[in-house]
DNA sequence: CATTATTTCTATAAGACTATAGAATTACGC
DNA sequence: GCGTAATTCTATAGTCTTATAGAAATAATG
């Protein structure tokens, strides 16, 4: 009934948030039963209850997971005295990369995260904000230092740098075929200079 | 047991659709009931039967709702001889409108799609891969004619496109404050000039 | 008004799902 | 090897869900 704090436990805990983020990736937070869960970690539907005490507590786990370190390295980025393009760059591995490493959890994150209820989302909406007010504050002092128009809405901006990375991220996570850093090149490239310029001016 | 042809009956069907295209945008496919479609719609459970032979069968409908007229728009657009910007715009304005009209619709077709069986979703993987083949068409034509730089990766432009307008749908969705005109000419000028030109180089 | 067709309702069968309790098994320290 | 703690298993209670069948109600037609 109570769980021991060993290295083996947290160890296999992981393993269960991993097997968690697998199915609910693949069949959605409700579509996903716990007997899905167990058998992916190889285990009985009963036993997974060691681990978790509700299949509600796999999801928030499973949130955490795929967006820890993930503000973390925004900060980073943005305390940075790099250029925005440098920044920019930066930002879009870091949310492409994780996408690859810790694919299954990001994606549950993003897309089932709202089924949790209002309690446990404060933590991943303060998580997420904080993100997205760091990437604004790149934006906006980029227009401050001269480097972008001082016409550009930053707020619109760094939603419009997240949408896309959550989207090219999907597609990264659905088709593992794709190259990831050819996808980080070719969307940088867009977000910096759209897709008028005639050959790009290096 | 069988149904009429009469308007009444498809009206009312329609609203099923709609009814049922709210409450899978809300709970998603699998956290839905059925008896939560039917109150929305204001009948009892049993008798939703009437309207869908069964649940999956709901979804089925509220995604090709969620689509119609979507590709017809799009070969327009394509056929028509604009300008690059134009289109692009066009593209925009279209992809962001339906969001706006039909809002729910859209969404499930995006999000709970995946959900159907493989038979029910070729239908609409054709739709949608024509979509995307027209607007890269568009691409590959500004390409020919010199409006865009000949190094740019079209199947990619098409997907970012595609992938930035959703992302935005989605915040429309559920923000209902935005204001969508605002958002379309933001987004359009991101895309085709990024965000580095200092003024837009009108 | 009476007859028929349409629409909704009630009741329920059959199955799936979460979570719990206690037994069985495995691993660990000595 | 033995005793204890950690881990997994079996079995099940209780709830919810989809889909069906037939009765009841409502609307349409002549």
């Amino acid at each position: 009934m109570q769980h021991p704090d060993s290295p083996k436990y947290q160890q296999q805990k992981l393993s269960a948030i991993r097997a968690a983020a697998a199915v609910f990736a693949r069949k959605g937070y409700h579509g996903a039963s716990t007997t899905d869960i167990a058998s992916e970690l190889g285990i009985k539907q009963g036993s997974l209850y060691y681990y978790f005490s509700s299949k509600e507590e796999a999801l928030e786990q499973v949130c955490l997971f795929g967006i820890r370190d993930y503000v973390q390295r925004m900060e980073e980025i943005a305390a940075s005295e790099q250029s925005f393009e440098a920044q920019l760059m930066a930002t879009v591995t870091a949310h492409l990369s994780s996408y690859r490493e810790k694919n299954e959890a990001l994606k549950v994150h993003n897309d089932e995260r709202l089924y949790l209820p209002e309690i446990k989302r404060i933590k991943l909406k303060q998580m997420g904000s904080h993100y997205r007010e760091l990437l604004e504050g790149i934006f906006t002092a980029a227009v401050d230092r001269g480097e972008l128009r001082a016409s550009l809405d930053c707020h619109f901006a760094a939603q419009t740098v997240i949408g896309a990375c959550n989207a090219w991220g999907d597609l990264i996570v659905r088709d593992h075929s794709l190259d990831v850093f050819e996808v980080i090149q070719k969307l940088t490239d867009v977000l910096l200079f759209g897709f008028r310029p005639q050959p790009a001016q290096a």
